[in-house]
Parts: structure tokens; C-alpha cells; sequence
DNA sequence: GGCATATTCAACCGATTGGTTGACGATCAG
DNA sequence: CTGATCGTCAACCAATCGGTTGAATATGCC
């Protein structure tokens, strides 16, 4: 078990914690206020970002008594590469797979 | 509720069906190979199977007394538009990559 | 110190999940 | 027709999930 793909996806399948995600896309925030727009208790939104932490998907850094929440985008990014498995790519071409990343990460820095 | 990225997140989120999704990659199969090298019980693969069609991942056609099962990756698609949204992450990860070959591919491949 | 704020912990609840088993309806082969 | 094969259904079980409440633990403010 703990395959890092079972917590990661069983997180990313509950809609208030997509859109808690979503939210600290935007900004990195405290945790009573990613609880705010959310109509459940405190610690039901408190569980909610455990798991996420768990997951990987966010970090939370305690600073004086507010735990500050920021997207940790790279767990993410593994899911993402797992499914592109799924995609265009047919049995797997490697070569032409690295040619892609060759033509393609160069042009990364454009704001 | 009923979001499809519920469905399909919850669905991608059991490494059964990431493991079967993976065998389905390489070839359509009938419900009883597919629950071949599975060590547990034909309905409970049947009941997976199930789950991967209503999420939209698979489709299941019956062709006399057997079910093919086939890959349909516009669902996965739509989940991995989804996490682009997060993307200032570059679009694709190396590493991520190859440990996604060698951990999910190699396992079924026996001539 | 004393009080408010920020967050988690613990116990509980109903619903869902992943698995089992055994019976069942279809379909193919002789 | 008989029997084997393919697959699902139904009932059950233990474990987990998403939520609630109320108490507990820090920390900051005056």
C-alpha cells in the first residue's frame, strides 16, 4: 500500500478540497481563512488540509498561531505525468518523447 | 453533486484500477483475463470494472457471453485539464515520467 | 494574569468502499 | 438437453470518509 498515486488522487476526488486548491492558487492562506467561504465547521475544513498536507499537494508552515497553507504543485505534477501515460503516447516512445522535452522546456521562461 | 472529476478522481484513486486502466493501455480484454492476475475474487474485479465504466475511463461491450473492456481516455483527458489549471507547472516532469514506466508498464510485459 | 483568537483533538454518526461468498441468468459446446 | 463458462447480483462485513460537536492547546494582546 501508500502508493503516493492512492493519496493523492483519493484527495484530488473530493470537490471542497479541489476547490481549496484552487483557492490557494491564487494566494497562499491562513487556515481560518480557507475555512471562510466553506458553510462547515472549522474542523472539517481543518481535516480537509491535513489530508492535502498528507497528500503532498500542500505544505503548512506555522507562524506565530496561524498555520499558513501554500500549493505544493509537484505531487500534482506527478499525478498529471501518470495520466499523460493515457494519452497521445502509444506503447511508449521514449526518443521521441525526450525530443519533445528537448523542443519544448527551452521556451518555459515567459511570464 | 455528480462533478465527473469526483467520479473520476475516486476512481483513479485505487491501484487496482490504475493497474487494470494500465492493462487495458496495452490491449482490450474480457473481464475474466482481465481479473487474471488479480489475487482476489472475479466480482470484485467485475465491481471495479463497473466503477472505471461509470466514470467513463473504460467501456464495457458484450460480444456473446463475454465483456470487452476497452480504454476510453477522454475521461482521463478531462481530469488532466483540470490539474493543467495548476499549471505555472511545466507540463511535463522527466523523472516523473520514467518512474511512471517503470513502475506501471514493465509489470505486464510477458510474452 | 486574563481573555480572545487560531487550530487541532477526540468521540461520535451515517454513508460509502473494497472485499467476500453463494446464488443466479446468459451463452456456448457436445 | 446437459454441463461448463462468463459475468453480475445480493447480502454481508470491516474499514474509511466526511461531517458534527465539545474540549483542549497554543499563541497574541492588554
Amino acid at each position: 500500500m501508500a502508493d503516493p498515486l492512492d493519496i493523492i488522487f483519493a484527495a484530488l476526488a473530493d470537490p471542497t478540497r479541489r476547490r481549496i486548491l484552487a483557492m490557494l492558487l491564487e494566494d497562499d492562506m491562513a487556515v481560518t481563512d480557507v475555512a471562510e467561504p466553506f458553510e462547515m465547521s472549522l474542523a472539517a475544513v481543518s481535516k480537509h488540509l491535513g489530508l492535502l498536507s498528507r497528500a503532498g499537494l500542500i505544505s503548512q508552515e506555522k507562524r506565530g498561531r496561524v498555520k499558513w497553507c501554500k500549493l505544493e504543485p509537484d505531487a500534482l505534477r506527478d499525478a498529471s505525468v501518470w495520466m499523460q501515460g493515457f494519452g497521445q503516447l502509444e506503447p511508449v516512445n521514449l526518443d521521441a518523447f525526450e525530443r519533445f522535452l528537448d523542443t519544448e522546456l527551452p521556451s518555459q521562461k515567459d511570464p
